[in-house]
DNA sequence: AGCACAAATAACCGATTCGGTCAAGAATTT
DNA sequence: AAATTCTTGACCGAATCGGTTATTTGTGCT
């Protein structure tokens, strides 16, 4: 992979999204290398020069992708926000920003969690574990409840929340235009008009 | 496909399963007549032998899922249900009502509305032509406005509910176990504390 | 039991595609 | 122009493709 790296850059991003792109839309085994070489508008034999092997291919992008959302949760301090909404809105923001400069990665992430093929099995074990735990910032605490005018509907909002992500992310898949900025509005929004109607009064700043 | 039809039903709906799951994930062009066969439990040559070929195979499907999606539609009438709400969790009902039946089949009509392979270009356009009708149940009445504290989050709320349906049938495609009831149950819930919420008082019966 | 008939599949077909290689051409450097 | 690096068309054996056929398996009937 040091024949890839000393590739211009632009050249990288355009190789790496075809791949992400058919690694993430037909998973590993029905994603062909051809495929991926049609798509990024190089030859098939290039992608062995630069990568050795399909499974390189692989690995390359998995620590690629892990790294990328890894580094883009890491900078961004949960801790010190209190408000369930605002971390929501900047888990939101940060993810956003990720995904606009790099459309197809949560696609891929999403693909390689339900990713069965054995000759990628061992290399995925590692990835699940070291990426696993970077999901767990928007769990509910206790000061949030007492922010609801009903405080049994904040377990609700959250499961409202969480499938409007789900919904979100299968909206930027099947969308090819990125117009992730207007969505984005679109959903502090959304998340505004949340906070501003289930809370109470006296938690609206 | 006559040979097919007179299956006993429990396989027919193993089959029609396993092909809407292989075609849904992978597209008509990557879904190969194995894949199918090994996903049903039946040998390749019988998918050969009750369809003929994976185009036939595939247009049944088409017709099958066509009809299933909008008897289901047919048979419920939005009119007369003046709350947007109300409309929203009837829509979703028979929806998940029919979805609990037959899963893959939203992946499925998800997947043919952007199926770009040629041999099955020309039975899609009708598809298409067909059921795009169907989804204009939920749009936004003027009744529908004046019932919220602030008329502005009428629109945001909507798409509130696009984000979540579309979130929804994301979950339940990759959930396993059939849980949708008690998903249902939740999902109730949600727009239950939604209408809660965002309501003017004197709406709320 | 044995027989007839249908249902299912193992084995097979030519054609295509698979992951991967290699040597020859195109670009670039010196 | 020579040397060196990049890129790729052509190719490899193996696997898989959509589809067919011949054999096996199961089922009812007598």
């Amino acid at each position: 992979m040091d024949k890839f790296v000393s590739l211009k850059e632009e050249k990288q991003v355009t190789i790496i999204n075809a791949a992400l792109s058919c690694f993430g839309k037909y998973g590993y085994a029905k994603a062909s290398a051809n495929d991926i070489a049609v798509l990024a508008g190089i030859s098939k034999a290039s992608v062995f020069q630069y990568f050795g092997s399909k499974k390189q291919l692989y690995a390359y992008l998995l620590t690629y992708a892990g790294d990328l959302i890894m580094s883009s949760f890491r900078q961004t301090d949960f801790d010190d926000k209190t408000d369930l909404f605002d971390r929501i809105l900047l888990s939101s923001h940060t993810e956003a920003k990720t995904l606009e400069k790099n459309p197809y990665i949560s696609q891929f992430i999403l693909s390689a969690w339900t990713e069965t093929a054995d000759e990628v099995r061992d290399i995925l074990t590692e990835f699940k574990k070291e990426t696993g735990k970077f999901r767990n910032n928007l769990i509910l605490r206790k000061d949030d409840v007492s922010k609801f005018k009903n405080p049994d509907d904040a377990e609700t909002v959250l499961q409202i929340l969480m499938l409007m992500a789900e919904g979100y992310a299968a909206y930027c898949r099947n969308a090819e235009k990125t117009m992730y900025s207007s969505l984005t509005d679109d959903f502090q929004k959304m998340i505004a008009a949340m906070r501003r109607n289930f809370y109470k009064e006296e938690y609206l700043l």
